[in-house]
DNA sequence: CCCGAATGAGACAGTGATGTCTCATTCGGG
DNA sequence: CCCGAATGAGACATCACTGTCTCATTCGGG
């Protein structure tokens, strides 16, 4: 009955998305397994979060890959990897507001993704399609706060979760303004 | 030389800002008082916290008074909001992120700014200001969102604070999309 | 079937924060 | 100037969580 890792991830991601400040022991819990076994597998919490990092980067990563960022229309593209990133939101979410919390030095990973996502945003200024008043690295901090947001506004049940790509991606990309068709 | 209350709850919103888990000593060593005299005006962490809360209520629902959401165009309104919200902006993004820590039943206060903001987006959309796709709620959960996520970049060094308000204001409502003149 | 490996349950000490208390000191109004 | 009120410094018990350990039990491959 060996545990596997990844399935604590999963529960702890999910545990962990609803209440940040869960203990060891509820994450254990939610995982269905002892704390005793969790800390085998996770040397502590700090482990755990670190591999719930790697986790979400790597889904991220896949989410920007599968959204194929440097093809086509910037602003399609963008719209593709919100759709893409629907599994990952909650977690990063939890990982967003972690990252604010504990001033712990940012995984390495994400600077990588960071990158790629600035990319996309510059692309599109680059080709036209997007304003040039708004820095790639502002546009990419909302997105991620916007991606938190939505994955926040889905579970109070203030938003419906069938809604929450379009929210996320028509918000992000044409605002609140009605605009002429172009 | 007595203790100013109001004074140590602006020491306390600044350090929270930037550490939201500051311990009770941090948070009256920031404040330039001891940790008992903290104890003596507040009487624990959660009063404190929730001192915190009424006071950002009142800073929040000044904002909206003085930015006169009732009057004008909307998206006008929602510019001089924004930007009368500059100084709560932090202390904000610290509450947003508190919220979602602990599952704590949400201030009665916020309910009542909720729905005077909710109503500013409303009267937005019934004037054809607004595009009627995006839900009032959400627009309202985006709002606080862009206002964390614009706090914490001007934080990190990546959005220059002069220009915050412009960047979550024209995000909000123009989006990121290159748009035709009207 | 059997034995080793993995797990569950629980005990245990260490840690950091909290809230309360005491006592000496300082401030400031009368 | 003086006395009461407020403060600072620190001791203290408590609490929740953590990380480690032990021991009995269970699982599953050979």
């Amino acid at each position: 009955m060996s545990v596997d890792p990844d399935h604590v991830l999963e529960a702890a991601a999910g545990l962990l998305t609803r209440k940040a400040t869960a203990s060891m022991d509820e994450i254990a819990r939610a995982a269905g397994i002892s704390r005793a076994t969790l800390h085998r597998h996770f040397s502590g919490r700090d482990a755990l979060v670190r591999a719930l990092e790697d986790l979400s980067i790597r889904q991220f990563e896949h989410a920007l890959d599968e959204a194929r960022t440097e093809e086509g229309d910037a602003a399609d593209a963008v719209r593709r990897l919100i759709a893409k990133t629907e599994p990952v939101a909650g977690l990063m979410a939890f990982l967003f507001t972690e990252n604010q919390l504990y001033e712990a030095g940012v995984n390495e990973g994400w600077n990588r993704l960071d990158a790629r996502v600035t990319a996309l945003f510059l692309r599109g200024q680059e080709e036209g399609t997007f304003r040039l008043d708004l820095s790639p690295a502002w546009l990419t901090e909302a997105l991620y706060g916007l991606i938190g947001s939505g994955a926040w506004a889905v579970q109070e049940g203030r938003v419906a979760a069938k809604d929450r790509t379009h929210m996320v991606a028509e918000l992000l990309l044409g605002g609140a303004e009605r605009r002429m068709k172009p």
